[in-house]
RNA sequence: CGGCGAUUAGCGCAGCUUGGUAGCGCACUUGGUUUGGGUCCAAGGGGUCGCAGGUUCAAAUCCUGCAUCGCCGACCA
């Protein structure tokens, strides 16, 4: 491609709205352009970084025994509905009517679609096992998209569907995208952990995440320092620090803290250790234990009292999970709480509190430590489990953090930030039973079909491959997603007929040869090409100049490392393929 | 959905407090100059100042409403 017929599109300045690295260099690279919130066109340069994604996308899938199909972005309202996702899934579901006023939705993902073909096609055991997958476009009205193509309302998504009569079957199926999953994060050069995953509102009994390690991550990752473990923060289970608690050497006390509202100003104040204080964190309680529990009649909400030490932070996801918790977790108010307690927040604590409390594993190892004592301006110091108060519920209800011990007993956990391009889990029967999509089993039963289902963010992984590969002049593609591989930068070309030559039999040279490349044969200054070609990140650059054609010779440089070497020109070539 | 902020040329911004009919840098066009890392000089083109009302002799500027965009939070497969 010569520039000068091309879409370059790049810029010199950042746009304002633009955070996050990734999003800033595919604007000024000239990759996509906004058109509304959350949604972009992909111009040339973008586009065919999409498709080199893509590609090694479906070659891996399909060496992993997947078979490609496409199904419609536009779903008819009844599949939905079949499956129950019409009324659970959220306004996040873009719903549309068309002229005849019948409902239908934008895909969001395709459990539906899939079960309604499958359900049609397969009637034997026979014809199973079967992994289906689609590269399309998804949307999602996100609330509040951002970072550019990171998190959009429209992206491009590879969705797998794999059909099973056996869980051990889904179990090979799984390994298998695990693997092939692994290949093609591998083959992309990202630097990725696979992590456990919540297997959520959708069930299962496994799921994986695969995260690209980048600070701009939306989600934290907490990884063993010497195992294979790693889970998403909000699943990491917080193991007990110690087993029991030390023996106690104070006396309870009831000490006036009129001035210490929040744990760091009572840490300050009174000279003790964070860690010998706990918060107490008022929530609803779920309706099913509402009803046991004393808080006043005219109480509007039940409450339930969650406890963990003062250095810690609640882990909202593990909190809602417990039975006893309202699910999603609400926050008592402050009006709510000063009815049940008598006592503001800043001032709550285990001691004479009457309702039911749930205290985290860390606080049951406690001891001589401060709370408060639910009474204004109060709290007690030196109290002790058992002694002073009845040892409460024990659960995991923290978030884990660097320095934690692993859950799977092997080292301590690091936490890094994680983007999620990947996800793989196991869903069992809950959309072919929905759905009633089943076969004829051996036994000449009918019987659920068993699935498995497999995401990568296509669109997702161009900018988190930006993340982690780039520098101040802007992107360093990985091989495999560059969108050219090779640059040609001739110096004043327009004053010299010789450099034009050497670079136009270059050009056809290396497109002969089968080479992505592209010719800049703009009347441009040295500087602003090298600038741009920079910025777009092409792998290697090959510059003409009258400074080495009198040895027949150019020069190579290579993105990354920024290594300059003089090549001669009938080597350009091979040096250019054998990198 | 709540809080905060923004909206002036393609991009980045100033002007608004104190009302008088719009400017700077980059980009773009033309001429010259320069030519191995975003040259320099000169001359140009381009804006219903987000939209709709209101106040005023006069509104980018003051007031009201709305829209869009962004940030923080909440939410979320």
């Amino acid at each position: 491609m010569r520039t000068s017929q091309y879409l370059l599109g790049t810029m010199k300045e950042t746009p304002a709205d633009a955070e996050v690295i990734s999003h800033q260099l595919m604007l000024r690279a000239g990759m996509v352009r906004k058109v509304a919130s959350g949604l972009y066109t992909w111009t040339p340069t973008g586009l065919r970084v999409l498709r080199k994604v893509e590609q090694v996308v479906r070659e891996e899938m399909e060496k992993a025994g997947a078979i490609e199909v496409l199904m419609p972005m536009v779903q008819p309202a009844d599949l939905w509905e079949e499956s129950g996702r019409w009324h659970d899934y959220g306004p996040e579901l873009l719903r549309i009517k068309d002229r005849h006023n019948r409902d239908f939705v934008l895909g969001p993902t395709h459990e539906e679609v899939i079960s309604e073909l499958v359900r049609k096609e397969i009637n034997s055991y026979k014809q199973l096992p079967l992994n289906l997958f689609q590269i399309q476009t998804k949307f999602r009205d996100e609330i509040r998209p951002r970072f550019g193509v990171m998190r959009s309302r429209e992206f491009i998504m590879k969705d797998a569907y794999s059909f099973h009569t056996t869980q051990e079957s889904l179990e090979d199926t799984y390994k298998t995208m695990f693997d092939a999953y692994c290949n093609i994060f591998n083959r992309l050069g990202l630097d990725f952990r696979p992590v456990i995953a919540d297997t959520g509102s959708i069930g299962g009994n496994m799921s994986h995440e695969f995260h690209v390690l980048a600070s701009s991550g939306e989600d934290d990752i907490a990884f063993s320092d010497s195992s294979d473990y790693a889970a998403n923060v909000e699943l990491a289970e917080a193991v007990a620090i110690a087993d029991e608690p030390l023996a106690a050497t104070q006396a309870m006390e009831k000490i006036a803290t009129p001035e210490a509202k929040t744990i760091k100003a009572l840490v300050e104040q009174f000279d003790i250790n964070i860690e010998s204080t706990v918060k107490t964190l008022i929530v609803h309680a779920a309706d099913t234990t509402a009803k046991d529990t004393k808080a006043p009649a005219n109480a509007p909400a039940k409450l339930v009292a969650l406890i963990i030490r003062g250095d810690h932070e609640l882990n909202e996801i593990k909190a809602a999970k417990h039975s006893a918790v309202a699910s999603p977790l609400v926050f008592a108010s402050d009006e709510e709480i000063r009815a049940a307690v008598g006592a503001g927040p800043g001032s709550l604590g285990p001691v004479n509190l009457t309702m039911p409390v749930i205290i985290d594993r860390a606080v049951a190892s406690m001891s001589d430590f401060a709370a408060g004592a639910n009474e204004e301006g109060f709290h007690f110091f030196g109290i002790n489990w058992n002694r002073d108060v009845a040892l409460p519920e024990v659960a995991d209800l923290r978030n884990v953090r660097a320095g934690d011990a692993s859950p799977d007993g092997k080292g301590t956990l690091n936490i890094a930030r994680g983007i999620e391009v990947g996800h793989i889990f196991q869903l069992g029967t809950k959309y072919s039973e929905a759905m009633k999509a089943g076969v004829l089993n051996e036994d000449g039963k009918n019987q659920s079909l068993i699935m498995g289902c497999y995401g990568i963010g296509v669109s997702r992984i161009v900018a988190a491959a930006i993340e982690q590969n780039n520098d101040a002049n802007g992107i360093i593609w990985p091989t495999a997603m560059a969108p050219y591989q090779v640059c040609i930068l001739p110096m004043n070309m327009h004053k010299s007929a010789r450099v034009q030559e050497v670079a136009e039999k270059l050009y056809a040279e290396l497109k002969a040869a089968g080479v992505e490349v592209l010719f800049d044969d703009r009347k441009e200054r040295p500087g602003v090409m090298f600038a741009d070609m920079e910025l777009i990140g092409i792998p290697h650059t090959i510059v003409i100049g009258e400074r080495n054609l009198d040895e027949q010779a150019v020069e190579y440089k290579n993105r990354r490392s920024g290594e300059k070497e003089t090549l001669k020109i009938a080597d350009v070539l091979a040096r250019v393929q054998s990198a």
